[in-house]
DNA sequence: CATGTAAGTGCAACTAATCGCATTTACAAC
DNA sequence: GTTGTAAATGCGATTAGTTGCACTTACATG
């Protein structure tokens, strides 16, 4: 099944209906392949369909972003940053200093939501995370 | 020692100056007592000093939020929440389902500092986390 | 107390993001 | 196919937040 196919089953069973500007836009930043700026989805996506509002791109993202299919992560300088996620979970350290963003498997946040569950009742939901702090290479 | 000069002294100790706005917009922030968004404080600063400029808020703000005075928090419905720290640290679980905020206990997060540390040289800043999920509740 | 300077502020212009509402459209049921 | 309807879109208006720059001010030093 190609990529577009299983995006657009994920979609449906989550009630959501197939629309081009739908799939044009989270195709866009399945392929954009690193971290992308709302603003900049916009532009790439006008340059293959001119007529699609902002808004729509913050309404789908935001709610791709529910889905999990897509991370959401505000990187502290007034810009939020979008990632296509798919099946492969995992969260970001951004360094303070440098402003170094890296992967972090899931395996470390497991424990974390079983303890919130277990103990708060609370089903964490761990799909965009964002670690703020300083790197090694900045702590000197 | 009151609250006013304890919040100088740690400006002073980072650096920072000791200005009438900053002094204003970090009380009311800190008797605000629950979350508030920027323009709320904004608004309040206002009505005692009304020549403070929103960047002046914002920029306050963000700088008390690095040295770990005030947490800043997205709740997700494009309102960025504000709210006083001090000494007592503390994260917050946000219900998708219900909006409602609870507050999490520093201990849970530990381990994960820990690791962290331990494993990838990264020194988080766990000042300020907010973890999505839903609620006891909202799971019926 | 006078002074040098680095930090902070206000202003204006701008970008980012949200929201309500009328219109359109995907798609399920017949 | 036709049709009903709930969801999605586009538009306009508005709020939220940022940035560059000229001016001001806190405060350290002598």
């Amino acid at each position: 099944m190609s990529c577009e196919t299983e995006t657009a089953v994920v979609l449906r069973h989550a009630g959501q209906k197939i629309t081009p500007q739908r799939m044009l836009i989270l195709s866009t930043l399945r392929h954009a392949g690193e971290h992308v700026t709302a603003p900049i989805v916009l532009e790439a996506v006008r340059r293959l369909y001119p007529y699609v509002d902002a808004s729509t791109v913050y309404r789908t993202l935001g709610s791709a972003a529910e889905l999990g299919l897509v991370s959401e992560t505000d990187m502290g300088a007034g810009d939020t940053q979008f990632e296509w996620i798919g099946r492969d979970r995992h969260h970001h350290l951004i360094c303070r200093s440098c402003g170094g963003v890296s992967s972090l498997d899931n395996s470390y946040l497991d424990s974390l939501a079983t303890a919130l569950y277990d103990e708060q009742g609370f089903q964490a939901d761990l799909g965009h995370f964002a670690i703020f702090g300083v790197c090694q290479n900045c702590r000197v």
